[in-house]
DNA sequence: CGAGTTTGACCTGCGC
DNA sequence: GCGCAGGTCAAACTCG
């Protein structure tokens, strides 16, 4: 019998090449929004520069630090840090002191998270959280919640600016998941390499 | 000895 | 009300 052999070949071959649409349109889309985000994140940044003393722009900018400060650009913010793989501490510099109050280890993620209160002042109220990405463990998320009351320490600033553990991506906070295609993507942007486009390509192979 | 880390216990919120 | 998961506390420990 050929026609039914025809047919179900014929559908195979429409839902392999739906298949592929969709994994193009994921992509677009993937790619869309982290353009969307770095635009974002800009505008934002340009917005606070505007609004803010020169002198105290100055202040940072010739402590080679970028501005604003990480954590103050959110109230609740998501950070991926890109780390060595066998680097298993879940230390993030960025330019803060934090004292770490507890690890914990979640459903989702066979990864320890781990917390962290600042400790530049007693009485600043920001505190992050530090996981391994279980999509890449190459990246650390750090989340941070609250406003810093102080400036950057001076001391851990400076050796912030000869940190190897950057870029830092921002990542929008309604949608803290990423993807390896996302991380992929935006790390070309960077021009930074890593092994998540190897796993992306994995992810192509299986079409 | 002080500051920071570790880790088990405890608290709290949420879904069933 | 109960159980689970995430978040926090605090005593013990480590390190400079």
């Amino acid at each position: 019998m050929d026609a039914p052999k025809f047919n179900y070949d014929k559908v195979e071959a429409v839902q392999k090449q739906l298949k592929h649409l969709q994994k193009e349109n994921q992509m677009l889309k993937l790619l869309l929004e982290a353009m969307s985000e770095k635009y974002n994140i800009l505008y934002r940044i340009y917005l606070q520069q505007s609004n803010l003393k020169l002198d105290s722009y100055y202040e940072y900018s010739n402590k080679g630090l970028n501005w604003p400060p990480i954590s103050t650009v959110m109230k609740t913010s998501h950070v991926f840090v890109k780390t060595d793989l066998k680097d298993n501490s879940l230390i993030v510099e960025d330019g803060y002191q934090w004292r770490k109050y507890g690890q914990k280890v979640t459903k989702n993620n066979p990864s320890p998270r781990a917390y962290f209160k600042c400790s530049v002042t007693p009485a600043c109220p920001v505190k992050r959280k530090v996981q391994r990405c279980v999509e890449d463990k190459s990246f650390l998320m750090v989340t941070y919640e609250g406003q810093h009351n102080h400036d950057v320490n001076p001391t851990v600033g400076q050796s912030l600016s000869s940190s190897t553990t950057l870029p830092i991506l921002f990542v929008n906070p309604l949608r803290p998941t990423i993807t390896k295609n996302y991380l992929g993507n935006v790390m070309k942007n960077y021009g930074t390499s890593n092994n998540v486009d190897d796993d992306c390509d994995d992810d192509n192979n299986q079409q």
